[in-house]
DNA sequence: AGGTGTGAACGTATTCACAGCG
DNA sequence: CGCTGTGAATACGTTCACACCT
């Protein structure tokens, strides 16, 4: 069991450790080793014991981890047992798209307030819950004690979201916008940027379109090596 | 000029830096310093100079770096100097979302096909494309010399779609649904991944909803220090 | 003077490899 | 014996600091 500050990259995997634990718990799997954990996940075995070892020690020597209560103290961990609520700034296509989501509902986020400019979409109900407008961000926000964001606004409104959010109590923000947020200290971050990651694609892709002329389909549909084979970054360094 | 392998994360940032050029060039500026571009980002001078020295030398010593001819630069090196098409897989709520986003358009993308497995979705029509059965993936993607995939299926789908995707040839793909992808060597994948997202923000929020008694506003809203101040990730390490 | 490009130093993250526990 | 937890080694990424160029 480590001590101090835990590094942020070592936060971040733990959703996906859970994802992972909940499909085996719902197979019927009661135990796994982290060699075992590794192959459904993608990376080393090193690693996933290496995290864990920051929180606690959860295995059981020549054992293994028990599913259902690693489940548990992840969960903890990340406070997960309990149902957040989350302000949604935007209801344009995206926001639209995001508040009509279910997945979040589903892994214990609720959109619990939505806001945008536009007169137009002031006033539509989701969910039961109605679009207000956006100055009342701040106010609604620290009222209802809500703690996290998501920005869902145009590239150049969002710095102001942020700021009206933040001035209400939110302290971590999801943020869907093309921009670099400046963010006070304290608030937490995580951008969602489909288009600067198809971008970076880009890069790896030949110039040109290939003249489809050999085009060997052969020993690559079947099964393949362990994580990170041939220089393809892992699921998760991407 | 470095040789040899350029790292993921650097060609990850590029994107970000052509975005921030364009802002600044549409603003009148012709020329910038790596520290004033750093500002704009929110990251170190000396990481941009190293990231950009791995492709060669752009700046001008005592003047800094032409906005114009950089973003031509890094255009040319990402290739995004000419349009891509995509293929689209799932045309749900959220492909559906996908497919009417305008954003990648803008930047060189096009959604050139769309798949779905759900009979009530094929033959839907958005932008002049038809929405064809997922059996046609492979087919229809290494007919159009498609090279990019988005999924956007469920979790159980996922693998499949990938699969099909590769074997028409596919080389990256941009991967919305929760589960980690098995890809031979030499494809390439991004991950937008907003649930999990979430749920690593939560690690740095209180379990509890704090009884809203002290909550200064103040010396927040204002402006504040450099990039990385007080332990929150900058933009990039988020 | 002013700012780049880069070796060297530093800090962080991953992997190795093994002592030790059940 | 099998597998965890963790020091030590390694690999990777960032920042410092300065020679050098214009």
């Amino acid at each position: 069991m480590r001590n101090g500050a835990i590094p942020d990259i070592v936060i971040r995997r733990l959703p996906i450790y859970v994802r992972t634990l909940r499909r085996l718990a719902a197979a019927g799997i009661d135990s796994v080793s982290s060699e075992e954990l590794a192959t459904h996940l993608g990376v080393t075995a090193a690693q996933i014991r290496r995290d864990l070892s920051f929180f606690g020690r959860f295995g059981k020597q020549g054992k293994g981890y028990d599913v259902r209560h690693l489940i548990e103290e992840i969960t903890r961990i990340l406070h997960l047992d309990r149902t957040w609520d989350v302000a949604l700034v935007g209801f344009g296509r995206l926001g639209q798209a995001i508040a009509h989501y279910r997945g979040f509902e589903e892994d214990g986020f609720r959109i619990a307030a939505i806001f945008d400019h536009n007169p137009d979409h002031i006033g539509q109900v989701v969910n039961g819950v109605v679009v207000l407008p956006d100055y009342q961000i701040e106010s609604v926000v620290r009222e209802s004690g809500i703690k996290i964001g998501i920005i869902a606004v145009p590239a150049d409104a969002a710095q102001q979201a942020a700021d009206q959010l933040i001035a209400g109590g939110v302290r971590a923000i999801l943020n869907y916008a093309p921009v670099i947020l400046r963010l006070p200290p304290g608030i937490w971050m995580r951008e969602i940027d489909p288009t600067s990651a198809l971008q970076s694609l880009t890069y790896y892709l030949e110039p040109a379109p290939i003249p489809d002329s050999v085009l060997s389909p052969g020993s690559f549909t079947t099964s393949w090596p362990g994580s990170n084979g041939g220089r393809t970054p892992g699921s998760f360094r991407a």
